[in-house]
DNA sequence: TGCGAAATGAGGAGCGTACCTCAGAAAAGC
DNA sequence: GCTTTTCTGAGGTACGCTCCTCATTTCGCA
């Protein structure tokens, strides 16, 4: 028992070949008893189309173009690889993916980025949210090219979808966290902002806020120090900040500059006495994990990420449906305990 | 510039094309010489064999099979809504997938189940594992037929592959949340045992005990209860021990029957003031979290499983290279505040 | 009833690869 | 040098589908 071909349709619908294509591919000209008769026989043998062999007929490729900030962060620098990794093994899909710069925080930069790409079949983009980056996505969107929002979401732009986690409930798991680890009640907590990607480090900080307040209203929550994603900036900004409150029970770092907070911990002899939950898991974070320098990571699979923005646009590409649940990128909250294995 | 083809490959190498097949498709009768040949004009051109067109010349087609246990707990009814869902997609790619369903707990049943599967290429097979299950896994390798062990682990066996966590690490998990979550230092605790898929739960209940002994050396576990994976006996149980135990703090619930913790801990007015955490999303657990009554839950993505597991087997059947990164199963940790949202 | 328009059939070429056969060329052995 | 073996080339067919053209049938309507 083979699987059917268009061939059985037209055998089984008694209609000819050309029949059963203009009806699949929706071409005009086809009475509507003869449309019914052609998917009532597709219905009968449980015919599905062979996307491969379809998508080979079709001389179908798909070229896409993922738009990143050039920021040197250890997430920068995984997405980055996860994505040349997962474009390495779409090769097989007939899929070719490129990676373009533009400089971060530069929105000027962006819109070049964007309106350089040509010969291109869909966008993933990473960048603050601007007015301008949002007309640029309009403009590809009414030529027809997908876009997808990377990471840090364009909401209110016309791109097609959001590939990456909700910020703001990122926030409340990590405000539940330190509320729940910290070693006192009513703890003291120090926030350790950064500035890139403005908009998904706003929302965590929103979202944090707000289950501070309604979970753990005897908490304190310090002024915030800005530590530029930058370990070099993080280091004696935080080793200060520590020296002026020795009070603080938990730090929630929700930037980068990871090595400088662990750094800064270190020298202070407080590693492993304050309760830290960071964002990201890259190198730093993980020995810091296992060392108990902090205490929980909240993460996003950045090959998930990649993967699934390359599925999110070819189906956009050929307006094919999806598995929302595999596109759900997921806030992972790692311990020592539940740490994946390395590499 | 189009991509590369083998008749493109053909001509820069200087060769025909029956040898260029020849060289990639491993067939003997070419000198050394002109292999180098073909294989430098491969790399010069960086072509890439398009799978979807070799996949459809070759006739190739996947027909897998999924041995499962009769069990219907939530979470089997998950799982094998799951692999419903994933099959359905991936009959696009040319994969047939069929369940079959063995009586849970009987190692005769899985035995006969998988003797009985005629025409399949690979089989993913979660069952207890027990010598005569060994050796069916046995048989089918030697035939050729590669098997992943799903959700509970065939070690020893000729098994391919493992699809699920790592339960011990679970179960690490599990001891770092109760002790850290618990709302008084040195907690009692009281674990909710089951008993089927025998394997896994006693790993999940080592890795508990062992991180539990290490890091909350002060806190007292209580002998466990057994619930049979059954919320009709975990009820009256539970509620019994907790009569017993009036000072206990937290409960790790690591089988199924989690209505009937819900509801006894409901009925005795213990919802919230007890720390619980359990195992595996299903509608009764995701509930409990909103609602306070479950502090947390670490789960494995059903969803996940199932399409990492059909990625696998097709990966073995025509033994291509897959993404390891792709196929780790996490161990979920959830709380309210990052709960995927439902559906 | 006949006419034009709409619907359908028949057939072919092609996508990139696999796999087959047969003839001819090059290398090896004597 | 010759024969025998080993390599290589040329060409065809197939996979399941798309997209095209042109001839033929069917239908609606005046």
């Amino acid at each position: 028992m083979q699987r059917p071909t268009v061939n059985d349709i037209a055998k089984e619908a008694g209609v000819s070949l050309a029949t059963v294509d203009r009806v699949l591919n929706a071409r005009p000209g086809v009475r509507a008893r003869t449309v019914m008769r052609v998917n009532e026989a597709i219905e009968r043998l449980g015919w599905v189309r062979d996307v491969a062999a379809a998508n080979l007929a079709r001389r179908r490729s798909y070229r896409v173009a993922f738009v990143l900030p050039d920021s040197r962060t250890s997430f920068m620098r995984a997405l980055r690889g996860a994505i040349e990794s997962a474009a390495g093994l779409a090769a097989f899909d007939r899929t070719a993916a490129r990676i373009v710069t533009a400089a971060a925080f530069d929105p000027t930069a962006t819109v070049r980025a964007l309106a350089g790409l040509d010969g291109v079949d869909g966008v993933a983009l990473m960048a603050p949210e601007t007015p301008q980056v949002r007309d640029a996505i309009g403009r590809l969107a009414l030529a027809g090219t997908p876009v997808v929002a990377l990471v840090s979401d364009q909401p209110n732009s016309a791109r097609n979808r959001f590939v990456g986690i909700n910020n703001l409930a990122a926030g409340r798991t990590a405000a539940q966290l330190v509320g729940r680890f910290a070693r006192r009640p009513d703890p003291t907590v120090l926030v350790v902002a950064g500035s890139m990607m403005a908009r998904d480090q706003m929302e965590r900080r929103l979202g944090f806020d707000e289950t501070m307040l309604r979970c753990f209203p005897g908490a304190t929550v310090l002024p915030s120090i800005e530590g530029r994603d930058d370990s070099d900036v993080v280091a004696p900004r935080l080793a200060e900040a520590l020296a002026a409150h020795p009070e603080v029970d938990a730090l929630y770092a929700l930037g980068a500059g990871h090595r400088g907070l662990v750094h800064a911990l270190g020298s202070l002899g407080l590693a492993g006495r304050i309760t830290v939950v960071a964002h990201e898991l890259t190198p730093a974070t993980r020995a810091a994990l296992e060392d108990g320098t902090i205490d929980a990571v909240i993460t996003q699979d950045v090959g998930h990420i990649a993967r699934s923005t390359l599925r999110v646009l070819r189906a956009a590409i050929d307006g094919t449906p999806l598995d929302p649940g595999q596109e759900q990128i997921r806030i992972e909250i790692l311990l020592r305990e539940n740490l994946p294995p390395a590499g």
